[in-house]
DNA sequence: GTGAAAGCGCTAACAA
DNA sequence: TTGTTAGCGCTTTCAC
């Protein structure tokens, strides 16, 4: 099938007998510089010959493409639709398109995707960062596009991009010090150190931190290059009779991975030990009789993203840099 | 934040003190036609000054962006990044970027959407339908634009246009024989009836023939319009003492219905009546027992209707207009 | 080995 | 009310 020769705005003309700049102005809505007959005539010839204005030629004289570029670092995660519902909710209805690339927790890939957007010139950029060096996001600053960052933790924000992240820190605090209240005398965290930048980091150091302000153990457990027979071993031989122990995945895919494990290693909860997770999704109360978490509200965080994007795209520069968006306890049977 | 002048071509060039044709041959890797020195030079430059090419400029000479379109239904199901994920796979290899926007399951959006990727001229568009009207599809026809329509059920594909789906109506029959087999003499069929090419409705329909062929009862509850408590009260409606019951949600949307409804309900399963469900997401395993499920191969179907995509792009036309993936029958313990 | 210039489809002065 | 034309940033002949 040969890609039929585009139609152009000078063919259009041509058929309806007038000049490129009374289309032109038809398709932006100047109608007031033509007459009655002229708009239906040229609203006539758009219909029948199906036209389609070239983005690509409109936007290289707008310097606007009403396009937003988005990156995640996985596109297998439940969190990049749930970003994406909450982007559109607020990008649709301004008329703006977007364009999703994953980076496959792979910082140059992630270079790389950052280099085809700007080629693009998108009007703004929404990243879920995978490595912070500062230099990875100057070519973004050079060429002065707006950018917001979402979930991740990078060292450097930088200038004139905001920054939009759920609370990691005060909910975990919370979480360990309700472990300890309940009797609980150890946490197992299950996470995989993939990108620095990754929420769990924040999550396991606040885990490590309280466990030893409130004396008690705490064991790290790495899934990186593990499976989850690994994990089902690793759990076994972290209980200790006598001593409470509560498994912590800290984020939903570990969720996952220990839900499988304890089936294997033939444990429950919140009998044999405790449970509670992250997980942005909600599905946790359908397993067992409910499992305790603590949930993101992704949706929020991808309006607020949104939001933030705009403003800086209309405004020039945000108003608020870094904003967090709370995380809910979901009270489940699993403690 | 200003957008600082965009560096062109040009600015290049008359830093680096050659013509713009060096340094677009530069760009395109056509080393041999400068010297070893310019090359150098030219490189420097372009690395001094984060100089980004614009595609929009590129795409305007060349009649190729190396974007495609996706359109999906509904962005927050978990359809969509499973889809996407195996689109990526196909896609980005081929260095193509993927441009995805939602139709929120309204045709009119739908239309909007595909108007917008046409207007981008994506070089390649992949479709979930929300509308079955031969004619929605005529714009992409007539500018020539390859094709794949994916999940959805269509009247009418557009000539040319290749066309992924999972089986629905094989396994579908299989699992009502299954249900008699086991001894149910009644299913509840779960579905939410949207849009006309939702694949629910060759499900539907096999059920609705399965069940009379093999005598037993079939109520359909379409859950457009009601809430969890309706659906709690019509299960609990249908349930008769000797008459073994099974609960059929079509979608795994529907199955999280259900299982919501069934705790309203104070059902279980498999005790008070049997469940088995179509859904995509591998987390039924967790839920009881293990819940008995028909599940798609979405990744599979994005990698399909990527590679349909690519040798449409390629040859002009595609070899084999209609793909059907397997449904896979995960046994679980909820029957 | 290097450059000048035409033209991709469109918008927006400026003319008529 | 309508038309002419100069670019937007780039690629690509065709000369030098």
């Amino acid at each position: 099938m040969a890609k039929r020769r585009t139609i152009t705005i000078k063919e259009v003309a041509r058929v309806a007998g007038v000049s490129v700049t009374t289309v032109s102005n038809y398709l932006n809505g100047q109608m007031a510089r033509m007459s009655p007959e002229t708009r239906d005539k040229v609203g006539k010839v758009i219909e029948d010959l199906h036209y389609q204005p070239s983005s690509a030629a409109q936007s290289m004289r707008s310097n606007s493409t009403k396009i937003i570029g988005v990156i995640v670092g996985d596109i297998s995660n439940v969190f990049s639709p749930l970003l994406f519902g909450g982007l559109q909710k607020v990008l649709k209805p301004r008329n703006y398109s977007l364009m999703l690339l994953s980076a496959d927790n792979d910082p140059d890939d992630e270079s790389r995707c950052i280099g085809k957007l700007l080629r693009q010139h998108v009007d703004g950029l929404i990243i879920q960062p995978t490595q912070d060096e500062p230099e990875a996001f100057y070519p973004i600053t050079v060429s002065g596009t707006p950018l917001v960052i979402v979930d991740g933790i990078v060292r450097a924000l930088p200038r004139n991009a905001a920054h939009v992240t759920s609370d990691n820190t005060t909910s975990t605090a919370a979480m360990c010090r309700e472990l300890h209240e309940r009797g609980y005398g150890r946490i197992l965290t299950v996470s995989e150190s993939t990108a620095p930048t990754s929420s769990q980091m924040p999550r396991l150091r606040t885990v490590a931190g309280c466990a030893a302000d409130l004396h008690m153990e705490h064991v790290a457990l790495d899934m990186r290059g593990h499976d989850d027979a690994w994990l089902a071993e690793s759990i076994r031989g972290g209980l200790t009779p006598g001593l409470r122990t509560a498994v912590f995945p800290l984020m939903g895919p570990m969720l996952f991975h220990t839900l499988d494990a304890l089936m294997l290693a033939g444990l429950s909860f919140p009998d044999d030990l405790g449970l509670v997770s992250f997980d942005d999704w909600n599905w946790g109360r359908f397993i067992g009789h409910g499992v305790d978490l603590l949930q993101r509200d992704i949706d929020e965080i991808g309006r607020l993203a949104g939001e933030s994007l705009l403003r800086i795209i209309e405004t020039g520069s945000p108003e608020r840099s870094e904003i967090s968006v709370p995380t809910k306890r979901i009270a489940g049977h699993s403690l």
